[in-house]
DNA sequence: TGCTGCATGTCAGGATGCTGACATGTGGTC
DNA sequence: GACCACATGTCAGCATCCTGACATGCAGCA
């Protein structure tokens, strides 16, 4: 290994290219609900682990915490989320989806679901496959050789714990996840 | 297709995950150079396509023009590049690495190539070339639904044009591609 | 020749995201 | 109990990046 080389061979370069189709392909289908796209994924995390802190919901959007707060007062404003004043344990405000949120979030789903269609609609069922594989498998790599370890969603064996319990039992092997302090 | 149901079999959710850990590590990686990711980005395209337009650039990094503008700025004053001040034909501004920047975009090649080693280190060779083969296939399936097609960097077959002579004679296939005005 | 389409550069405004830093609450340890 | 490591929420400042809009230059066509 010396240097890049090729941009055309770079699969750094392909997977920045994938990246930005699906966001700007997101961006278009989201437009109408207006929602960006950080807004809906915070909303389809909280859909499937309702209760999770905003640092939590940070890790697994991949921003920061700080840009979470943002992004969460926005959601809050409009009514599609509720945050409690108070902490009703350490620090952590556990959110929650309104009614109004979980409608959109549905609307939503299904918009960026037609997204992730058009974009696999090219591919067999095991490229599908080998694909998701192998993309966990990079952001794992990369993750392994950062000084602080990434948001390790689902522990090696464990299934997709509930969210509302695993804000604060979940203690082992974080040391400050995927965003950095400092 | 109805909705994204489990995020954690979701490809794009995936991607996004790879992506966002590959950004992070190419931060770190590009740091001690005081580089920022669209800045490497910008001296790798150029260092490879020298004379091309701020807006060609923009697109083979995947930014808006108006961005790519504050990058190249900065780059500018720091002397790693040149812009002429009037434009040699139409309203075209190529730009050029300076020595400068050539030895500095050799360093950044070298510390981001680690970093891509390090992502693809578990994948053998035919789960990379498929991987790249894949990332492609997405990008351009997304790109063909959006109103305004991309960037089209290579065309079906040609291979790798020099840059200089491409800013005007690439006519063919442009409607305004990868980002987009109003 | 004049018109139209298109691409480039550029300005303005705002949204988003990041780094840095600090205070607070919790749990484990001495 | 005191202390320490760690995680959360939050404020401030800055960089990046977006949308919207406008003027300019080139090519094609009536």
């Amino acid at each position: 290994m010396q240097h890049v080389g090729n941009l055309a061979a770079s699969i750094g370069y392909a997977m920045k290219e994938a990246s930005a189709a699906l966001r700007g392909a997101m961006d278009d289908a989201l437009r109408p609900l207006e929602l960006s796209v950080p807004q809906y994924s915070s909303l389809e995390v909280l859909g499937q682990h309702p209760g999770l802190s905003a640092a939590e919901l940070a890790r697994r959007t991949f921003v920061t915490r700080q840009s979470m707060q943002g992004v969460l007062q926005g959601l809050a404003a409009r009514g599609l989320l509720t945050r409690p004043a108070a902490a009703p344990q350490g620090r952590a405000l556990p959110t929650e989806l309104t009614a109004d949120g979980r409608a959109l979030l549905r609307r939503a789903s299904r918009a960026v679901a037609e997204v992730e269609h058009r974009m696999l609609d090219g591919l067999s069922a095991d490229d599908q496959r080998r694909l998701h594989r192998d993309l966990v498998r990079c952001a794992e790599a990369l993750r392994s050789g950062r000084a602080r370890s990434g948001p390790a969603l689902t522990s090696p064996g464990e299934e997709e714990t509930p969210g509302r319990v695993a804000v604060f039992t979940r203690r082992a092997g974080h040391t400050e996840g995927g965003t950095r302090d400092h």
